[in-house]
DNA sequence: TATTGTTATACTCTATAACTATA
DNA sequence: TATAGTTATAGAGTATAACAATA
């Protein structure tokens, strides 16, 4: 039986015979090696969507905020403006964002979903639910609550 | 008084007047809202040192298993044999880092710390152990144990 | 035939800086 | 002067595919 493509390459979180070291108690790498494991599904979740991690929390925000405008939306995703151009410009293309212009500001846009917006982000709420719940299926609804309380209280700020 | 520099854009969790929707309940936002945020502090704290946390890993994973080969380094980071190569590469150039050969098999490299590498590796991994408790720093050390073994149990898999 | 590493190439994501048009 | 958005450009970081050497 031949095999038509090869194996999906998928991230170990435990190599075998390795000695992580430090790695292990660091609470930053087991964010990073959560993080890649759970990107390796969003991807094959979302993918034949065109939706990336980024692409969908624009679109909940634009959905959520109707006449956002790039500036603030560059806030929330904490990227450049110049990135945001190019966030919009791929969501513009896909037909599910539009650009209004603004009454009193001729600056600033202001950013909308269109129907098939609304439609598209619909399937894909749906689907990150999916995979939010398969990510965390090993964690109890009450484990799952805490650890998003303690994600939401890390970082260097006092 | 003239400001020097641009404010240094940080990351703002929560911006304030926007509705997150769904965002905030799901794990996998929360794991991208606290890493963006822990990213800037590595950056800030070894930066300096020419050190990401990509390269702090494979220094400590060829530290703690030396002669390990390129593939196997591969595997642990969870990247391609060719993103490898450019690591690897990288470390060489700051002089950290030695190729040696394998005495079985010719194609491979045994890979190395060298003895600057070694002093680097200390000085790094100070740096991160001071940068991994300052943004856990308003967790308790129970807590603090509790988010990795958490983390550790994401995934998909059953 | 399969594996290890390399090279060529390309795509995504991000940033900085210079620019425009407004305010 | 300051701000919103745009463009140009560059640098990481990643991947796939084709390749050489070796197993």
């Amino acid at each position: 039986m031949a095999r038509i493509s090869p194996a999906p390459q998928r991230f170990e979180r435990r190599v075998p015979g390795i000695d992580y070291a430090v790695l292990d108690g660091l609470v930053g790498y087991a964010l990073r090696r959560a993080q890649i494991a759970i990107y390796e599904d969003f991807e094959s979740a979302l993918g034949p969507l065109a939706v990336t991690p980024q692409r969908f929390s624009a679109l909940v925000v634009i959905a959520g905020n109707p006449g956002i405008t790039q500036g603030t939306l560059g806030r929330v995703l904490g990227i450049a403006r110049s990135g945001v151009v190019l966030v919009v410009h791929g969501l513009q293309e896909q037909g599910w964002v539009t650009r209004e212009a603004h009454g009193q500001d001729a600056r600033t846009w202001l950013l909308k979903l269109t129907p098939e917006g609304s439609v598209l982000l619909t399937a894909a709420r749906r689907r990150v639910r999916a995979h939010d719940a398969r990510i965390g299926r090993r964690l109890s609804p009450a484990e799952r609550a805490q650890l998003i309380a303690l994600l939401d209280r890390l970082g260097p700020d006092a």
